[in-house]
DNA sequence: TGATAATTTGACCGGTTGGTAAACATTACA
DNA sequence: TGTAATGTTTACCAACCGGTCAAATTATCA
């Protein structure tokens, strides 16, 4: 009897986790660097090496295969906001904030593009995680950052936006790296660039919330 | 006789001015929505308002299309850069640089993910504009940059990094204007993000970029 | 007005794409 | 070891997509 994607929910085998973990490695590969549209099976299953047919009997639709790889991710991602502590040292906690953003960028940017692609193509797939849990956390980080702001520990800002900065310069590094190696020259090598960028945003950051009169 | 494209270099009728503005109109919308893959002909036909064989004898293939629009759009997109004005108050220029970019997302989004889009896969199709004149104008900014900083005139910083924060910063709010919208609640109406948003970076980026021992 | 050039359209083509069917191979396990 | 469940492959399909072609329509202008 053939009961594929049942027998998923109940117990996986050996070769389901394997093969599924494969699918999904090759999907990021493929969805982060053409989009949800502009990538097709083939390339996922080529990348996978495996057949088309083969990869969609672990995945029956393109659209799985997607929401799943999402699924994965998107917890990891967020990790670096849920490590941000109330409790810490306002200015310390921002600068390791951007530190640990700027190594994701460095270290996952094929994560950052994904979400990159999605979100900008109107987030088709992904509305539900952005108005539900993303919103909810930064909700909260927000009202931890307004309490710092109110008891003078930082300048007064909206908490909000301070987050979408942070977001968006670290994030660039990975989203338009062609971009930022194209200005800066492909003479440099290695990773010098973001050491660059930690150094500055670090900086920015720091003394743009510094309290002063 | 047929001499459909062969006609356009010599002399535009009303009828092709017309059409071809249309077109990149519609191609606009479509590209920038879905990224160059993620589209089809069809699609921008059918937002032009006339059959796809009548596109195709504008513009003879999808890429001509393309080019054709990323062409019309870049120097546009960069004039904000070239204002950046040597002469100026260092703060005033920044200042008045980042409100210009912050216009420009909320007033030609589309501009934006236009180049988004491109970016984020790779730049296949402007990896010569990138490496080119874009470059060079960079270039030429930092340089100004770098001497206000040598001057005392701001703090020391780097300047590429300076202007990717500047890029980056403000065209979040286009590119990734589902997410803002999404964290933000959609209950605010009209374009306040965009005044809270030049208010914060305004002040991000004065202050941080102010003087001090 | 009439002829000539410019524009528009419907029908079509070959290649690609997401997905299926069924035969075949392999694994797990009684 | 045998057999039933799981996994893999080949061949295929219908829809889509970029692009062509020739015929039909409309604009231009002597």
């Amino acid at each position: 009897m053939v009961l594929p994607r049942a027998a998923k929910t109940q117990r996986r085998t050996r070769i389901q986790e394997e093969k599924e973990e494969r699918i999904l490695e090759a999907a990021l590969e493929v969805f982060s660097a053409s989009g949800f549209r502009g990538s097709t099976i083939d390339q996922i299953a080529e990348v996978a090496g495996m057949s088309k047919p083969n990869l969609l009997y672990y995945f029956r639709t393109k659209e799985a295969m997607h929401r799943a790889l999402i699924d994965r991710v998107l917890d990891t991602w967020l990790d670096p906001l849920r490590e941000f502590n109330a409790e810490g040292n306002p200015v310390a906690e921002i600068r390791s904030y951007i530190r640990r953003k700027l190594e994701m960028a460095r270290d996952f940017p094929r994560e950052s593009r994904l979400f990159a692609n999605e979100v900008l193509q109107g987030a088709p797939h992904i509305e539900d995680e952005l108005k539900g849990p993303l919103k909810q956390l930064v909700d909260e980080k927000a009202e931890v950052i307004r309490a710092w702001a109110k008891a003078g520990k930082i300048a007064n800002c909206d908490p909000y936006h301070l987050i979408f900065a942070i977001w968006s310069t670290t994030q660039h590094y990975a989203d338009f790296d062609v971009q930022v190696r194209a200005v800066l020259g492909q003479e440099q090598a290695g990773d010098g660039r973001f050491e660059d960028a930690a150094r500055f945003l670090e900086r920015l950051f720091v003394d743009g919330l510094q309290v002063r009169e």
